[in-house]
DNA sequence: GACGTAAACGACCGATCGGTCGTACGCTGA
DNA sequence: TCAGCGTACGACCGATCGGTCGTTTACGTC
């Protein structure tokens, strides 16, 4: 938040400066409420309540509900980047960082960054088969998660990195769905996952 | 209300043969929609127009939204048990009942039964979080499907059932998700899924 | 065949949806 | 200082939402 927007698309001529504290406002409580409720749950006036910017003030930013939607995605990538990878990202490639990755997610889940546990596991089932530019931003956030494993499974030497990539993925978004289903807060779910991910990890 | 609410199990009452058929029909089609775009995205509007009954009849036979919803859990559990379940319901439990259930569930997916994919998939993370009747039916069905992985890994001898199904139910799902995502019909993710849970099962 | 009741219908309701429009405010560069 | 533009607003629009109501249809029972 103290960052000085070093926004991909935004321009950065300061003419834009309040817009744009608007934008992110609105875009992370999107995305908030996009693991809680689904990207389609998503509504204009739902936004213009939890931020107190008005419907025609969001609007006028945005310019449309899925112009919101898509934001809401690269909000939830920012932070994901921000939260989980930034902090594991000076760690020696290979097994130790994906160990380390794999803690982090479950700092990020326990640690509540979204209210609704992962933000990939909730919006990849949700809009799997669909078209349009919000399909595309989640299936492009899915895929550049995958990449991100199988990248570092081949330097630890893995000898089916797309097959353990996989797996690790599989185990820690059904570990997400297993703690959102049952409700509790023991996180057996996830501790499960992290536990079967780290045997598949080489070394 | 005074909703007269004509039995969760169907009535044999033959006074009762016209609305179950009604009934029937409406809750298919809700359970097909909910696969593509979630139990959520189910209105009465929709349905009348797929089904050529009127809002208020199919708001008469069922009472309201919410009951629909659950009515579409419970379809989706009776075609899931027939289609996926039965047929493989006479092989040997353990091991052999196993494979073959993995067999049918990838069977079931291909010959789009739903048209977006595995019921059960699709349900759970929507309304992993949430609470009333419908998130109940959906943490029923989930909670079923493990049990009966369980059940059967443990008569075939797994060292540790419980991670075991965790492990075939996250390959599936995350087959399932991965085939949804990329659109294609090459089933590769089933396919690895299947391959991957098979290397799971004891023997 | 008459009767009773579940089923199905069309019309209609208030609420909310995404979006438009005209206007007012405030910051920035000239 | 002032013009210009980005920002934000309230009012309003047609469409659609879930649901209600009174009436009509159709079926099973006697």
């Amino acid at each position: 938040m103290t960052t000085p927007t070093p926004a991909p698309t935004a321009a950065t001529d300061g003419r834009r400066a309040r817009g744009d504290a608007t934008r992110r406002r609105v875009a992370r409580e999107a995305s908030m409420i996009a693991t809680v409720s689904g990207l389609d749950s998503i509504t204009v006036g739902g936004l213009s309540e939890r931020t107190g910017v008005s419907k025609s003030g969001i609007l006028t930013v945005f310019g449309s509900r899925e112009a919101i939607q898509v934001a809401a995605v690269a909000e939830a990538r920012r932070i994901y980047r921000e939260v989980v990878i930034a902090p594991v990202w000076d760690q020696e490639p290979g097994a130790p960082r994906l160990r380390a990755l794999l803690e982090s997610w479950v700092d990020y889940l326990r640690a509540g960054v979204f209210p609704g546990g992962c933000f990939i596991a909730a919006t990849a089932v949700e809009y799997g088969h669909r078209t349009g530019p919000v399909a595309e931003a989640v299936r492009r956030l899915k895929r550049e998660w995958l990449d991100l494993l199988e990248a570092d499974l081949v330097t630890a030497g893995s000898a089916s990195p797309e097959d353990d990539a996989f797996r690790i993925d599989a185990y820690l978004t059904a570990g997400n769905t297993q703690d959102q289903l049952a409700g509790d807060e023991t996180w057996a779910g996830t501790d499960r996952a992290v536990r079967l991910a780290l045997a598949v990890i080489p070394d």
